[in-house]
DNA sequence: CGGGGAATTGATTGAAATCAAGATAGGTGG
DNA sequence: CCACCTATCTTGATTTCAATCAATTCCCCG
């Protein structure tokens, strides 16, 4: 777990409303990361600008508790050890080195990257079962962080480059991974490239509805913030597709982290726009 | 070669200022596609819909010269067979089986995807040696097409698999292979998501400067309309900021599809805004 | 109950899309 | 060889959608 625990150094304080002092933990979320650099002067240097509250929670790095994870396809089963972040924290950076890959055990994860002039895109949301951080370069192009405390399972980049090498299921299963991803990547192009704020809105949802299969409610475990940087789209904006929506009857929003899906269709309506 | 000689009914009428009957090819370059669908209720019925002129030119899909065809990292070689496709033909398209992988050998390609109202996105161009078309899902998420003629390599899928299974060396080519292409895939969505026009234009020609490598001149293979598909952009945006660029000294247009640069880091510190 | 970050809502601005002509150029046919 | 034709590209005027600016309001948590 080497990489993982970056020094200090890292560590950024609260951006707003810095209420003196660093406590080493903040009360709540902590403000959020938002587009909207302050200082839009930012030379991104490397890599690792604007991190957010890393080592938030108390009991957050704790000794990895060495716990199994299994990670390939049917059959091939990879041990990695499990390690807890808090909320917001930083699981890998941008230009790190790339030793291991990961997996969700519980929780949610965000992938992002920073344009030059710090404003955020995120890429992905990873939610229990997803594998991210796959870099056969050895460094990693973009960064992750915990959007809920969350447990992450890590497994070394060597074993999964073993595995590979020595069996062909392996580098199958790898292979497959990466493709999944890489159409998830375009379609994620193809949404911010040619469809409107509603659209996109709809499109998350849908997508979402989907992976929770939780029939009616969804609880989105990410901030509006973090949604309107995935959709290249501003808060407010976000926010008022949801409302718009509700007003439609399409979806209800019993708190501003519940959805309700009530006509899908509209909402895939909507998406093709 | 099955898939890729596809019965007729694929070929599609210009669908503007057509002179009449079909010529069988068109005279100049047939008028070029755009996003903005004349009919905007296309549903979007499987794929392949409002495909551009198809095997146009009278030397196109000549009986498969079987050339060879290199792919795979050094060492490694598995041999296709070489094909032309006129400007503008179908190489694949969205939905088809994807038997084959392609390298262009000559030539450049564009892979784009449409969203339902028929807007289309172009995920990626490619240039001699770019390997597109790697779908290990077996069925295309995307579809290809010739923007100049070009020289395609196809190698079957199956080859390739089996050299996978075979050789840890020839699966870690693909997995690298697929690397890369997710790599830019993720820079794409960072900039549609994050930039505006003429930033975008910017990262643009600056692409294009590396691969071509062409001290000084650009030749782009592609039209306007290409690329503010691919930007995510109107042609009139994209047209406006090579104007401006040009006014701003930072590059030089001899002619609307050659481009020379001539202050690469204003057009870096563009790219950055 | 009170503090503070998140979310919503409203007013205004702004960048790019759209609408609408022209200019340019490449290929064809006279 | 020249003149035309048509598609592509450029340029200008206007509109539109989302960003920005600016308050509240909502909630979670102490």
């Amino acid at each position: 777990m080497g990489p993982l625990l970056r020094p200090s150094r890292w560590r950024s304080q609260c951006r707003l409303g810095g209420s003196g002092a660093a406590t080493g933990y903040p009360l709540s979320d902590g403000p959020e990361f938002r587009r909207r650099a302050p200082a839009p002067t930012f030379a991104r240097q490397g890599a690792n600008i604007m991190r957010e509250v890393k080592h938030s929670l108390a009991g957050a790095c704790p000794p990895p508790t060495v716990s199994d994870a299994i990670i390939l396809g049917p059959g091939l089963a990879i041990h990695g050890s499990r390690m807890r972040f808090g909320r917001n924290e930083e699981i890998f950076g941008e230009g790190e080195a790339a030793d291991h890959i990961c997996r969700v055990v519980s929780g949610a994860v965000r992938t992002s990257r920073f344009s030059s002039d710090g404003r955020r895109q995120i890429l992905a949301f990873h939610l229990p079962g997803d594998v991210f951080g796959i870099e056969p370069g050895g460094v990693h192009s973009l960064s992750a962080e915990a959007i809920t405390e969350a447990e992450i399972s890590l497994i070394r980049r060597s074993l999964v480059e073993t595995a590979a090498a020595q069996d062909a299921r392996a580098a199958r299963a790898l292979i497959e991974l990466m493709s999944r991803q890489l159409t998830s990547a375009r379609e994620h192009a193809l949404v911010l490239g040619r469809k409107g704020a509603s659209e996109r809105v709809a499109a998350f949802l849908l997508q979402l509805a989907d992976r929770f299969r939780a029939h009616g409610e969804i609880s989105l475990p990410m901030s509006r913030s973090d949604i309107a940087d995935y959709l290249a789209l501003t808060i407010e904006t976000v926010s008022r597709s949801f409302t718009q929506m509700e007003r439609d009857h399409t979806i209800e929003l019993p708190s501003s982290r519940r959805v309700v899906v009530c006509d899908r269709s509209a909402l895939e309506l909507l998406q093709a726009a």
